[in-house]
DNA sequence: CAATTTGGCTAAAACGTTTTCGATTACAAT
DNA sequence: ATTGTAATCGAAAACGTTTTAGCCAAATTG
């Protein structure tokens, strides 16, 4: 009932521990007839190789760590991180990676990340929504073990990066087009690093389209949070200049926001216009659809994931650059026609 | 810059490698004084044992698997799955244990969930949303590797469960309580189990209530879809004799109903009843705020690393009996009184 | 035909632990 | 002085692989 061994294997062959195992790896000086004669006999028996034992002799354990910390506490369950690792997952699954998840408090004894990764022998590791400054993460990437970032670049390792900056600009092109001059943006936390390149991309798209920055609002929310939302468009809606326009946070924010405007009675798309971000499936559903940027986060893992073991299995190349995958813009009926365009106000 | 090993720290205490294992694992054989020495040694030189050679002296791994294949392809945005994995994670952690996903098509060649377990050499393995009755699981709970169950029991193993028909039951209660005496229900797909026990929990409230079955409306819809829900909704309103009060497949669902009652002029909590079924959070931030079940995902998944890691920990122990998790009804606003209480038919 | 190469295989040492079984000492009891 | 008993420690074998170095026959070369 115990692992079939590569003991079994051999004496099943009548070959040595080494022919047998020289075959399975492939090694050159095998005659192509014990080769076949070893797999067949690996097969019929159901031999695979303990990972263990392999990993102790080559210290490579096909074993990738993924290392993040969330904001929000919220975990496996953030929207944005569950996307990303299923298609980490999947990619690092498909090229015969396994993946296990490093913490910092792993037993009684508090344990560094790098103690964590070494403990394991992870060939690499993944680091996405952390707090890349943090003197924990600084020791981990100093560190011989590879290293692949998301959304933050460390100049030794790879990265993938999401375009925050180019999807809200793309998003605020999109709603200029349609006319809106005054447009208010309620963005999330001022300490988050993908809030800042959103601020970024939201006025390069106003430079662009000579939007002087007085027409426009901006206002602090918060992520994954209808309440805050609803409070802050409530308070826009009843400016005396109000926005024609106000993009959110999240698509989270749309729940809250929506509700203020079925208080007020105003109706979304002709009165008032909303545009969201993250392309959460469920307000794609709600009436009106709401206009949203999609981040590729299918991409972005399987990215993350083709780099992170390109660098593990041919470490000598050079760095590659940082990729950043565009993001997608789903247009609902949330951001409507500004016909009788409202007057710009200039200086 | 390699792993400081045991070898360097019995070079460091002037001991052998066997004392100095000794002392970390707690033999009685060594002296406290020398046992502190080694520790403090240890510590100094951030020494930490090697898992993979720790793993394969010991055949134990202190790594947990977690198998989970996802109906709807939703991998582990699945909101139950990623709420129960993160519970099952932190409770597996917390105990020194790390978790790695099991799935079969690791690398190139198709590897059955038994081979994945035992190539990664797992101590144990939770199940979870998973078909329990395919050759491929069975072969794995047939094995000797420890197995924990999710809504599903194997007597030979522990499991735990979610209790979605006392769930529903009570939620049927409460909806009955309120004066509704024509109720739809409509359910999830059918050749799910916990749809069965959805509709089990129903017809028991029914039956204690003496609410003859001519009286409720039965319609099959599926999860994670307002759209089936938005269409099944309106079919509803539209009877001759419609029902006050419906009954969802989950929260999701929610999102249609709701749109088809709008359509309709018809006002939630008055004219027309819901309930939907988890709890999501951004229902509950809809008005009205939905009226559903919670199942106790945090405790059903600590509760099985707790089992799982028993049942390794201690192999002799008798089988637990299976544990049930019992649901949260959350009382929101979309289910009204009925004050003119509609006649009961009865045959 | 001798010398060299080549093809195909094996022996054995590692990788970093744990654990069994002895070995050594000290000290008390006979 | 001999024996017995604890109390500490160490030698060495394992766990299942990979990989280096080498061996032997056959094939090639001069």
């Amino acid at each position: 009932m115990k692992h079939v061994t590569i003991r079994d294997l051999s004496a099943a062959c009548g070959l040595s521990v080494s022919t047998v195992s020289k075959a399975l790896n492939g090694y050159s000086d095998i005659s192509d007839e014990t080769r076949q004669a070893v797999i067949s006999a690996a097969a019929e028996l159901g031999y695979f190789p303990n990972a263990t034992a392999r990993t102790l002799k080559t210290s490579r354990s096909h074993n990738l760590g993924v290392l993040f910390v969330d904001e929000y506490q919220s975990g496996l369950t953030h929207p944005f991180f569950a996307a990303l690792l299923n298609a980490f997952k999947m990619e690092a699954e498909s090229r015969g990676y396994d993946i296990t998840f490093i913490s910092s408090n792993l037993g009684a004894s508090a344990m560094s990340y790098l103690s964590h990764c070494r403990y394991r022998n992870v060939d690499g590791v993944c680091l996405a929504c952390v707090e890349f400054t943090s003197p924990a993460i600084r020791e981990l990437v100093e560190s011989a073990i590879p290293c692949v970032t998301i959304d933050h670049v460390f100049n030794r390792w790879p990265s993938v990066l999401s375009d925050n900056v180019g999807g809200m600009q793309h998003l605020t092109d999109y709603v200029i087009s349609r006319g809106h001059r005054r447009i208010a943006f309620v963005h999330g936390q001022r300490n988050s690093s993908v809030t800042e390149k959103r601020i970024t991309g939201f006025y390069r798209s106003l430079e662009t389209h000579g939007i002087p920055p007085e027409n426009v609002i901006l206002r602090e929310g918060v992520y994954v949070d209808p309440l805050v939302s609803y409070r802050i468009t409530n308070e826009l809606l009843s400016m005396s200049d109000p926005p024609t326009c106000i993009l959110l946070p999240d698509d989270h924010a749309y729940i809250g926001a929506m509700e203020a405007a079925v208080q007020q009675n105003i109706k979304i798309g002709r009165d008032i216009s909303f545009a969201g971000f993250d392309g959460i499936s469920m307000t794609q559903s709600l009436h009106p659809r709401l206009t949203s940027v999609q981040q590729d986060t299918e991409a972005i893992g399987r990215e993350a994931a083709r780099r992170l073991i390109e660098c593990v299995e041919k470490p000598n190349t050079a760095g590659s650059e940082p990729v950043t995958i565009p993001c997608k813009l789903i247009r609902g009926e949330t951001v409507g026609e500004v016909v009788n365009s409202a007057p710009v106000r200039r200086p």
